[in-house]
DNA sequence: TAAGGTTATGAAAACGATTAAGTAAAAGGT
DNA sequence: ACCTTTTACTTAATCGTTTTCATAACCTTA
């Protein structure tokens, strides 16, 4: 492997003056600097990268932490956008991006926190859904630079997917179309599921519907299997719903199957509605009616306030950005005024 | 940040015993190599990666090189789920993942393997559908340890799915209940393609069965709208086939759309399969009939070759392996015997 | 008891870069 | 012609490890 050595002795110069040629430090001669660098592309010479972070201190990496309740790792279609996203921006401000590591998998078992100084990580964007691990709350105290979605933490910049408006515009849009008993399954308990829980309440409320209590219904993030089995209890009440929310398209998928089971149609007989507006939720017959969240302005925001603590730490601000979505009109909720 | 250098001054020995002390090295006393552990735990000492990298020449970090001609990154079905396997495989051996960064992007442009150089990354696993990409090339044939995900590439170990045995069970149960008249919509080019294309027609010739020209039809991976348009196609042919097989569930989803809002009734007038098991596939009406690829054992075979070859290149020998997978029988295929 | 063998530890070089400080030569100013 | 400044470089220290070789102390054994 070529270093910098080679190329000093290539040109008969010293390793600083190699080392200033070629990060462009203006100590140098034209002529030297040309001539260094034209040897170090003929030579095949690539910077190393340790030496380099060992001696700046830092990596240009950063970490990803990422976990959900379901284990459904990188194939979790909501946070596999965001990350797409975040690793497209990152890269471009030449930052590659490292797993931080299940801890419980791993054999010498290093925590998220460890494994972040292990590697000297620049930063770590945090997606968990258990904001109660020991470890992640560890992290999230600790000095490294992080930024969380969808969370909430003291001190930390956070980018939010506005649930709030997006459970609203949900809620309007089949509130307009004539609904007024709307059943909503939710997922488990997080911050999401406490903004667009509490954001049907007020919804309601605003809109002097008194809330059955059968009507919220506590599910699973995307468990079409329960959230089938949830849809059956509400088609079994006296007065069911006229309009099913699900938590996320998966779930809504989940009911659908059962409405049609029982030989319902959607939605002339109910309708459903869904979160997220996966990649077949406009392959559903019907189409689904569901809410878009805006995963690449997430990822890449996430990705530039980080890269922004890491670079700018005195200016750039600790907050909370919201990131808003789109409603996607399909034809699962049916007009009944 | 403390260092060996720290933990030494505390215990009154050299950096070189606390080296060795911690890296369990026999020649070291058990109560100094004792004091040695309990102190640098006290003091909340993590080695320093790029340190240790530099002296070692290894960073224990593996890259990963996927592009796929979609544009779909992160959220692809199939490879997100092989590659949740390879990193949970790799990170049980002690490895960390890095994302090659798409050339394209990166604003300094360097190619996947000036990358793999820079970032001194210890092997690379390649899963792209473009093998004919000069970056892609320069990287199979340079230094680096590879192993390559179903693409064969002279002197590279590759982990390929079984699309032979795949596309043969699915053909032959296809053809057990009773269809004769199987139309094909395939994918782009690639290794994948052409192999279950050959066994289209093997299968076909071999079953007596002479294939008509329009029921190879080529369209595209993970194009549902592309699917329906071929399907219309097939339909208004004077003598449609009585089964199609699609590239993937994405595509069969297509397909089923159009064949729905012709009226017809699947599988009763016609029939469709998929390819990859998709997590919504079991939750279609009428369940599909698709193959499961073990993108488990694809993923988790792929890091533990890669592992094998950095860790002991000379015993590990360059093949290929295939893994197979299991036909998933849904309601999609009538039997018309 | 001297020669040889263990065992535990230390000194120092090396990995490949960055960077502060120093220096010689050329250029500029009066 | 002399002093100052600028330019273009070099020297040397440093980052935190690993590793080879040296060394000192102690233990065998003939």
């Amino acid at each position: 492997m070529v270093s910098m050595k080679d190329i000093a002795a290539a040109c008969e110069v010293s390793v600083a003056t190699v080392s200033k040629a070629l990060n462009n430090q203006g100590d140098i001669g034209e002529d030297t600097k040309e001539k260094i660098k034209s040897t170090a592309k003929r030579l095949g010479y690539h910077p190393n990268f340790s030496a380099r972070a060992l001696k700046t201190n830092r990596t240009y990496n950063l970490g990803v932490l990422y976990k959900e309740g379901s284990g459904s790792g990188l194939t979790h279609d909501y946070f596999s956008q965001v990350l797409e996203s975040f690793k497209n921006t990152a890269e471009n401000s030449g930052y590659d991006i490292t797993f931080l590591s299940n801890s419980k998998i791993r054999k010498d078992s290093m925590s998220y926190l460890e494994h972040t100084i292990y590697r000297r990580m620049d930063g770590v964007m945090v997606a968990v859904a258990d904001y109660k691990d020991a470890e992640v709350i560890a992290l999230l105290q600790s000095e490294v630079p992080v930024v969380t979605i969808d969370y909430l933490f003291n001190g930390r910049i956070s980018i939010m997917s506005d649930n709030i408006t997006g459970m609203q515009e949900l809620l309007s849009y089949i509130y307009s179309q004539g609904h007024r008993e709307i059943a909503y399954i939710c997922g488990e308990e997080s911050l999401v599921t406490t903004n667009r829980v509490s954001t049907y309440y007020r919804f309601m409320e605003e809109h002097g519907i008194r809330v059955r209590g059968e009507f919220l219904q506590k599910g699973k993030y995307r468990d079409s299997h329960a959230a089938g089995q949830i849809t059956s209890k509400l088609l079994d009440l006296e007065q069911p719903p006229t309009c099913i929310l699900y938590a996320d398209d998966f779930s809504a998928i989940g009911g659908m199957n059962v409405i049609r089971d029982r030989g319902l149609r959607m939605p002339e007989d109910i309708s459903v509605a869904g979160y997220d507006n996966i990649l077949i939720a406009s392959q559903l017959e019907p189409r689904l009616t569901t809410y878009q969240q805006d995963t690449v302005a997430i990822g890449c925001m996430a990705a530039e306030k980080l890269v922004s603590l890491i670079e700018n730490p005195m200016v750039t601000p600790i907050t909370q950005y919201t990131v808003g979505g789109e409603l996607v009109r399909g034809r699962s909720v049916a007009c009944i005024k």
